[in-house]
DNA sequence: GCCGTTTTCGGCCCGACTGTTTTCAGTCG
């Protein structure tokens, strides 16, 4: 477990549930917005917040002032808070779920709670049958059918989806309203645009003459279940997908609108606020529909201009986060993120030898179609026995087999290559004196995932040919927490002993996650991109990798799978950490 | 509650959709 950042995660927690509270209340919405945006804050944060306290710094925290620094102190000082006892102490533990149904909001919550005494879900149910609700004053039949179908939309409520599944998505969708009437551009926006790992639902935008028609069209989507809303700019419906059900949203805009209207909708919604407000500021206006001198519109046509009139260098999706891009934009210091091209290769595949599906043949054909200069084959060793893991001389064969290719094969190398494991005493799978002959070493944990993770690691991190630390936290987005690992102190020995840290770019692992890769970066340690595929199809999994290298800011030169072959082979990249 | 070379008080991002309303409130993104 991450016990640095605990306090960091409770501290989130009790200000999201003060801004619950002090909605349903009907307290002013700044108050509310205050509380929720130091709730976020708190839940980006990479540095631990009792620290931050410890140095007096709270404060210089955008966002939390002397209010919220106060309450942060009171309750590292003594466990609670009483402002939080305080906002909770006249609504019912039930109250606050309610939020989160959609269509029902804090004021009729509130309203709920007050004149009909609706304490939970279950209340709430009861007050829509025997139909007291839609006698409230401000409600009626619809409004009532609506938040039902809300109850119905959380009760089924999916996790969030992961990218490959969003993606998968939003390509049939796209495919589909190519053939709308009169269609022009599409775009996905939307958390799937900055390519966070999981998205809530998907967001569509599409440029056309006549909308009413396009929504209209997009509602008919075969796999449609639910028409959510539909109007002349705007529709959203829920679809049926792998596992369930999911939201789509479809927005249209006139062209000359499509780029202030990618920006607005791409967000994040905390990003576009800030650059709002910098708008305003500025004299200006930045709606979906443009940016306004006055009437006059100055930007809207592409993203770029849009940045451009605000004095602000483009910030590309995955950074727009407000985590400190659109200061560097003002000063045009953003960092100059990796891009897909810059990946010369792939330093994490399986092949048939192990429990991969592909011969070494085939996976140097693919990997030439990509365009990489390079692939390494990292097999599971010994002990993976469920992974058909290779006996020291099957790995010899190997070594043999990529020698022998490697020969004649032109425009791509294989990098000869393990995925070793790390066993329950941390010692490694394999002796040395074949993990020499390797170019690349990956260590890995695969059992014993509350054992002594930590020391494990490190004690593997002192080997002299380990590489690469694997998917270092464990974690599966789809379920599984991960290992009961410090990774604090994995970087740390990281930073020490020149090892890499790869970021697993399965979809489902994506591992490690933004937040430790920017800590990673900024105590100058390399990161190494890996498919861990299978499959040939699997390697197109690196464009998840490379966008969430991009969300936690990395460059070109912190990414090892960015050098040349020699300076793989040579391991010019400990030289480069100063080892 | 936060924030400030126009302000320490009085602002705080902007617009669509829906339903309950004769001009607007609630919710959402």
């Amino acid at each position: 477990m991450i016990w640095h950042l605990m306090k960091n995660k409770e501290l989130a927690v009790i200000f999201s549930r003060i801004g619950d509270a002090l909605e349903i209340k009907g307290e002013t919405g700044f108050k509310v917005v205050a509380y929720r945006k130091a709730a976020r804050i708190l839940e980006d944060l990479t540095e631990d917040i009792e620290n931050i306290s410890k140095e007096k710094k709270l404060q210089e925290i955008p966002g939390i002032g002397s209010g919220i620094a106060k309450k942060i102190e009171e309750y590292l000082n003594t466990g609670h808070m009483t402002k939080f006892d305080e906002a909770l102490s006249d609504i019912p533990e039930g109250l606050l779920e309610l939020l989160n149904i959609q269509n029902l909001g804090g004021k009729t919550v509130h309203l709920a709670y007050r004149k009909l005494g609706v304490k939970n879900i279950e209340d709430l149910k009861r007050v829509i049958e025997n139909g007291s609700l839609a006698r409230l004053s401000g409600l009626g039949e619809k409004k009532v059918e609506n938040i039902k179908k809300g109850i119905e939309i959380y009760e089924h409520a999916q996790e969030r989806i992961n990218i490959f599944e969003a993606a998968n998505i939003v390509e049939e969708v796209i495919d589909y309203l190519k053939e709308a009437p009169h269609i022009g551009r599409i775009s996905t926006a939307g958390s799937l645009r900055r390519m966070k790992e999981t998205v809530g639902d998907i967001d569509i935008l599409t440029t056309g003459r006549d909308g009413a028609k396009i929504i209209d069209y997009f509602t008919q989507f075969p796999l449609v279940t639910q028409i959510l809303a539909r109007g002349k700019t705007k529709g959203s419906v829920m679809i049926s997908a792998e596992k369930g059900e999911r939201q789509v949203d479809l927005r249209i805009v006139d062209e000359s609108e499509y780029g202030s209207a990618l920006q607005y909708f791409t967000g994040s919604k905390a990003h576009n606020i800030k650059l709002r407000s910098l708008a305003k500021d500025m004299g200006l206006k930045i709606s979906e529909y443009g940016v306004f001198k006055g009437e006059k519109r100055i930007a809207g046509f592409n993203e770029e201009e849009v940045y451009r009139a605000l004095n602000l260098a483009f910030i590309p999706p995955e950074l727009r986060e407000d985590r400190g891009e659109i200061e560097l934009a003002l000063k045009n210091n953003l960092p100059r993120i990796v891009e897909s091209t810059d990946i010369r290769g792939d330093l994490h595949v399986h092949s048939q030898y192990s429990d991969g599906s592909l011969s070494i043949d085939e996976i140097a054909e693919s990997a030439k179609g990509l365009g990489y200069k390079y692939i390494a084959v990292c097999d599971h060793s010994q002990s993976a026995k469920y992974a058909n893991g290779l006996s020291p001389e099957r790995l010899r064969t190997q070594i043999d087999e990529i020698d022998m290719i490697n020969r004649h094969l032109k425009g791509i190398k294989i990098l000869k290559g393990t995925e070793v494991d790390i066993l329950k005493d941390g010692r490694l799978d394999f002796p040395d004196e074949i993990l020499k002959d390797l170019d690349i070493v990956v260590a890995a944990v695969h059992s014993g995932f509350k054992r002594n993770v930590t020391e494990r690691m490190l004690k593997a991190m002192e080997n002299p040919y380990v590489t690469i630390i694997a998917h270092p936290s464990g974690r599966l987005i789809s379920g599984r927490e991960g290992y009961d690992v410090d990774l604090e102190k994995v970087i740390e020995g990281a930073q020490k002993l020149g090892i890499v840290l790869e970021l697993n770019s399965y979809y489902d692992r994506l591992d490690l996650n933004e937040f430790y890769l920017k800590k990673a970066k900024d105590k100058n340690i390399m990161i190494s991109l890996g498919t861990d595929t299978h499959h040939a199809g699997g390697l197109e999994m690196m464009r998840f990798g490379v966008g969430i290298a991009r969300r936690a800011w990395l460059e070109k030169k912190d990414i090892i799978n960015c050098l040349s072959y020699e300076d793989i082979r040579h391991r010019s990249f400990k030289q480069k950490q100063g080892i």
